[in-house]
DNA sequence: TATGCGTGGTC
DNA sequence: TGACCAAGCAT
């Protein structure tokens, strides 16, 4: 029978993040506390609301660029929705742009500008979630929460062997985490936990030989880490299509319109289209487009969602300055940085104007 | 509990 | 190179 030689300990997995830890813009290190600095709630929030399915590379920038925009709490409930999406455009699941500024907003006019500091506090506001309560608690406000995402499933499925799949072992998981997380520093613990299963226990080859807890784990004595976490089956993904109408006015300027403040892109920009449909007939023609116009079939452009894949036929037109409907607005087309286009939009004006979204050089 | 919801990086 | 994956949440 295989065996550990020992049982997990917290002490071990801090000890390493002492060692360890990486310095990441929102985070205060072990070095850092020693000399009194403590963590600003408001920034931990919003690292980890841009964390949520997200990795640290993409949220670096954005994440400089909103406490630059806006300082504190109080400045981003303050700040026009508008300007909120705009700046989150790229970074993708929208619905946390959307929720973070109505969580700014209670946080402001509910809390009187200091955020909850207990988890069921936290929990209870916009888009904050389990995870994410359990963190910012642990984190800026020193609580005893369980913190699990999706490293720490990994850890723990790991540590336990626990063969039950995803989500269904879910609950199983947390138990043992609770169990692991020390009244001591527990929110280094709960980065630490995260930083490991990112560096060192990660999905593909695990490195082991370098883990705390390589003589206390199930999973590693039975010489298969990677056969966990067990997850439940995906299912496979459908293609829709439909087409992107690009219209160009004599003064250089663009005809966009505002999706529809909830689903797919809630409240982000685009420019028309028509539905997007399993069809593949190819029928997408130009009767959806938005004026009557010399539409020229520009290419198409394809992007995965979550969900499904999109491949969209693109079509441009030179239009008369004079051209309008109700449903939008013209926007210069050197002013394109601003606004609030995901990145799928980004695509498809780029197969239709190349140089749409180049800066223009001195 | 299952599904909808973005994007970019990795191998 | 396509499949997988990343500090999840809302409904």
């Amino acid at each position: 029978m295989t065996k550990t030689s020992q049982s997990p300990s917290a002490a071990s997995l801090l000890a390493w993040y002492d060692r360890h830890h990486r310095d990441l813009p929102w985070r205060v290190s072990p070095p850092m506390a020693a000399r009194g600095v403590t963590p600003d709630p408001y920034h931990i929030w919003l690292s980890e609301v841009m964390l949520q399915q997200t990795t640290v590379p993409a949220v670096k920038a954005y994440f400089a660029k909103f406490l630059e925009r806006w300082p504190t709490v109080g400045d981003l409930s303050a700040a026009p929705t508008d300007d909120v999406m705009a700046a989150w455009a790229g970074l993708g699941y929208y619905a946390r742009a959307r929720n973070l500024k109505k969580c700014a907003e209670a946080v402001a006019a509910d809390h009187g500008g200091r955020f909850p500091d207990t988890e069921d506090g936290l929990r209870a506001l916009p888009g904050i979630g389990d995870y994410t309560a359990a963190a910012v608690a642990a984190i800026a406000f020193n609580r005893q929460a369980a913190v699990m995402d999706g490293n720490v499933e990994r850890v723990i499925s790991r540590l336990y062997a626990i063969s039950t799949p995803l989500p269904a072992g879910k609950p199983l998981m947390k138990q043992k985490v609770a169990l692991l997380t020390p009244a001591d520093r527990p929110g280094d613990f709960a980065q630490a936990m995260m930083d490991l299963g990112a560096t060192i226990c990660t999905p593909k080859r695990p490195v082991c030989s370098l883990c705390p807890f390589n003589n206390a784990c199930v999973a590693l004595a039975l010489h298969d880490p990677e056969h966990f976490p067990v997850k439940a089956a995906k299912k496979d993904k459908p293609v829709r299509q439909g087409a992107a109408f690009v219209a160009v006015n004599g003064e250089g300027e663009i005809y966009l319109r505002r999706r529809i403040a909830s689903g797919l892109l809630g409240g982000m920009t685009e420019v028309p289209t028509t539905g997007w449909t399993a069809r593949i007939d190819g029928e997408t023609g130009t009767d959806a487009a938005p004026f009557p116009a010399d539409w020229q079939a520009a290419g198409t452009v394809t992007h995965v969602f979550t969900h499904f894949e999109l491949r969209l036929s693109i079509y441009r037109a030179q239009v008369a300055s004079g051209s309008n409907r109700n449903d939008g607005w013209w926007e210069p087309v050197t002013n394109l940085e601003a606004q609030a286009l995901p990145t799928v939009m980004k695509k498809a004006i780029t197969q239709a104007i190349p140089r749409a979204f180049i800066k223009a050089s001195a």
